[in-house]
RNA sequence: GGAUGUGUAGCUCAGUUGGUUAGAGCGUUUCGUUCACAUCGAAGAGGUCAACGGUUCGAGUCCGUUCACAUCCA
């Protein structure tokens, strides 16, 4: 063979055209009429709204390794690709943008809002889609779907009506979680609690007939709405003024003093407000007391025109007011004491304000009677979860699903498929047309609202294969076999794509989760936009390449947290630069080597140090292969690792220098020995490597194993399996190594470089004779001679 | 407050059902450029495995308590 590789690797400019060479070539696509068996992955779609972060380099990448290694061991792999709409984030990113632009969302009708928008997701979701490529991951591409595009917005609502007939959707006026700044509901999933400084502000309530009972909130600003002063009907010092009336302050109004356990006697003065229209717990207290609830802020949380707020509070912003009632309140002589206090206050994930509670009519979805088969199917051991500990996180939230509000005030998403007369009644169906059938030939108006953008993606594993059509996909790849993903979306969608799974298909979406965790920056902050502290993986690949990007991901145990660090990077790097150097290494020595005419020399007639390094190489594949089977990538690449460093590079290739060097000394066969050990040792190294790093391996495989292999790429060859006539006896070996090592001590102790030659090697008796050649070409020794301890004299001339 | 996880070398982490002398990479010290490779090689130093108690012939591993950190849920 006369193959030269450059003196260096060019990382970025082989990548590029590697890249290019498997896009163009569409080596990854699925088969369904393939009687392969099957694999299948749902690439959990990346949101339009922007690049890709190290958390979706994470993802796929880790997917990426386990469908080029599924697909190299014979599977018919379809990893299904695609994005979503997200439908909150990215409208908020969109009429963020357009503010900036210095237009007024609010002043562009609903259709130019969906046009800009769409504009929006072409070019950002081709963008990201872009990105995904650069990191050399094989989704099948020519499948690439998109949450809101016709097939699966009709999967959407072919599944809302079905779920509608059957009860699993209604719409109920009740008490959700209100962002302000965006004006929509958002579910308790998109609500994050903080703990802020607040006040705890004690006043009285003066009584109907004299006297005052003295409440405690930090929420003064809600009065106006109170429908009620609750005693614990226990509680003796206040149980007395059970069924007397109090006045709200700074008005008129009178209200009940009741009798409810939720006035927990211990807390602030035992006397509660009740606001059932801004409070979860009042609304509850209300329910039994029959309170009707009265709403005093406006969408945007001012105070609105409701009768029981004085004119000068009204128009106020929730937290104006609050200042202004407290000093009117002071002002009265009515205000007791000030606390400080530290107040869980819930947040909208997405907008970042202060969420309310509001009372609305929104429709949701009765996730209690969806989580009863799919808690089931979990219990029976359907899905297996990795790391096992967050099967226990994920039945825990669903023993206690509580219902999902599905429905959002915005206008990116899919718009819910209900109309109504001008009584108000429900037509819910799937065409306006259906819906006017129903209705009897009634003038009817659509519903306004969007759908939660979890609910088109919980469809995912099933939506993108065809439903509701019966497709032969669908048939042959669901239930997918295993999903990567990150554990904060946990309950957001792995948990409904499980519900929804069982729901419409019968069967669990996945058979495996495997949860990784969050890409942390090297100090082991957690990597967010506003802290600034992100790593764009672009960078990264522009700075080390993508096979070392992957080299490092692949370094992922399951299920904890990464920190990212260039040093950790560079570890690929270096890795890479071995291979390169040592796959020149063994193409010098094959320059008289000839796969088709060489000789073959089968492995029991092969000196012990080929036919340990094979030996060698037979643990490491099995050990690589039945990690892989375990999903377990970190492992995996351990094994490799450490036979291509320590075995291959630090020991074989240092053990059979000689027999190149010198050839006359151990005769022809040797040498073509090595050279077929040699070529096939690194053949296998390639294919090992080749689901971490596809890039380099594919150039290498392609300069030195294509002609003969046949075949157009490297990821589409068999993945490297164990080779019983490789399994020989080289028990000696043990031995060798350890003489070897003590030689190398030695050295060191007397200052002798590694290259020094060695006149005369005195080895232990015990050393069978057989291994002393390899012992002396291994060593660099001239003689060998047989004594009782290690010893060795310098050749005349050879410097220290 | 509840649940779960983590705590092993200076740093980042492995350590499979309890079993000889607890491993790797980075860093560090010393030495070495020989013809694949200085993005390298060799040798070394460095650990009471968070603490305490228990089970056992034997515990980094199992059990209990405590401490610290992280995450999720209230």
């Amino acid at each position: 063979m006369n193959i030269e590789l450059g003196k260096n690797l060019d990382t970025r400019e082989t990548e590029t055209a590697t890249q290019a060479f498997w896009d163009n070539n569409k080596f990854w696509e699925n088969d369904v009429r393939s009687d392969k068996k099957s694999f299948c992955m749902m690439m959990p779609p990346p949101n339009v709204t922007g690049r890709l972060h190290m958390g979706h380099a994470l993802d796929n990448v880790l997917t990426d390794i386990v469908c080029r290694y599924k697909r190299m061991c014979g599977y018919d792999v379809l990893w299904q690709p695609g994005t979503d709409h997200a439908s909150i984030a990215t409208q908020l990113l969109v009429e963020r943008d357009l503010s900036k632009r210095g237009i007024n969302p609010h002043s562009l009708s609903k259709e130019e809002l969906l046009d800009v928008a769409w504009k929006w997701k072409n070019d950002k979701g081709g963008q990201i889609i872009e990105q995904l490529h650069t990191l050399g991951v094989t989704p099948v591409w020519a499948r690439e779907r998109f949450t809101m595009d016709d097939g699966l917005s009709k999967a959407v609502t072919k599944l809302f009506v079905k779920m509608y007939n059957e009860g699993l959707i209604y719409r109920e006026r009740r008490l959700v979680n209100w962002c302000p700044k965006q004006q929509t509901s958002v579910s308790d999933l998109e609500v994050e609690t903080r703990e802020e400084h607040g006040k705890f502000y004690y006043f009285n309530y003066p009584l109907v007939g004299g006297g005052y009972v003295e409440i405690a909130t930090t929420r003064p600003e809600t009065l106006f709405g109170d429908k009620a002063i609750a005693i614990h009907p226990e509680n003796e010092k206040l149980k007395h003024l059970i069924g007397k009336k109090a006045i709200i302050p700074l008005t008129n109004i009178e209200i009940p003093i009741i009798g409810d356990v939720h006035a927990d006697p211990e807390k602030g003065t035992g006397a509660v407000k009740i606001t059932p229209a801004h409070d979860f717990d009042d609304y509850e207290v209300g329910l039994r007391h029959n309170l009707e609830p009265l709403c005093i802020l406006t969408t945007d949380a001012k105070l609105n025109n409701a009768e029981t707020i004085p004119e000068k509070y009204r128009g106020m912003d929730r937290y104006v007011a609050r200042k202004a009632i407290i000093e009117d309140i002071e002002a009265a002589g009515l205000l007791t004491k000030v606390e400080d206090k530290i107040i869980p206050t819930p947040y909208s994930q997405r907008a970042q304000v202060p969420v309310e509670p509001y009372l609305t009519y929104q429709w949701f979805v009765d996730a209690k009677k969806l989580a009863e088969p799919a808690i089931k199917a979990v219990e029976e051991g359907k899905i297996k979860f990795m790391p096992e500990h967050r099967y226990n996180l994920f039945m825990a939230w669903m023993r206690e699903i509580r219902p999902w509000t599905i429905s959002r005030q915005l206008w990116w998403g899919h718009r819910i498929p209900a109309w109504y007369d001008i009584d108000g009644n429900i037509y819910v169906a799937e065409t306006e047309s259906d819906a006017i059938k129903q209705s009897g030939g009634k003038t009817l108006t659509r519903d306004n609202d969007v759908l939660d953008t979890w609910f088109s993606s919980s469809l995912w594993p099933f939506s993108t294969l065809g439903w509701p059509d019966e497709t032969p996909e669908l048939k042959k790849y669901y239930s997918t076999d295993l999903l990567y993903t990150a554990a904060d979306i946990i309950f957001f969608w792995v948990a409904r794509m499980v519900m929804m799974g069982i729901y419409v298909m019968g069967d669990v979406p996945f058979k495996t989760v495997n949860f990784h965790g969050l890409v942390r920056d090297s100090k082991g902050q957690k990597m967010s936009k506003t802290k600034g502290n992100g790593t764009d993986p672009m960078d990264a690949i522009d700075k080390f390449g993508v096979d070392a990007l992957r080299y490092w991901i692949a370094t992922a145990p399951i299920g904890t947290d990464l920190r990212y660090s260039e040093d950790e990077i560079k570890r690929g790097s270096k890795l890479l630069t071995k291979l390169w150097n040592v796959s020149k290494y063994v193409l010098m020595n094959l320059s008289d080597f000839d796969v088709n005419t060489s000789k073959k020399v089968p492995v029991k007639d092969r000196p012990i140090e080929d036919r340990w390094v094979l030996s060698e190489l037979n643990k490491a594949i099995a050990e690589t292969r039945k990690n892989m089977d375990k999903y377990d990538n970190f492992n995996s690449r351990s094994a490799i690792d450490t036979f291509f460093w320590d075995v291959l590079c630090d020991q074989y290739v240092e053990f059979i220098k000689d027999r190149f060097w010198s050839p006359e000394k151990y005769g022809a066969e040797s040498k073509l020995s090595a050279q077929w050990t040699l070529y096939e040792v690194l053949r296998n190294v390639i294919g090992l490597y080749a689901p971490f790093i596809p890039f380099i391996t594919e150039l290498l495989w392609q300069k030195i194993y294509k002609d003969t292999e046949g075949g157009e790429t490297l990821h589409l060859t068999q993945y490297p399996d164990v080779k019983p006539e490789c399994d020989t006896d080289v028990s000696g070996m043990t031995r060798v190594l350890d003489v070897l090592k003590q030689i190398r001590g030695l050295r060191t102790e007397r200052k002798v470089g590694n290259g020094a030659k060695l006149e005369t090697l005195t080895l232990p008796a015990d050393i069978d004779v057989s291994f002393h050649g390899l012992i002396k070409s291994a060593a660099r020794a001239n003689n060998i001679i047989s004594g009782k301890d290690i010893d060795f004299t310098l050749v005349v001339g050879e410097n220290k």
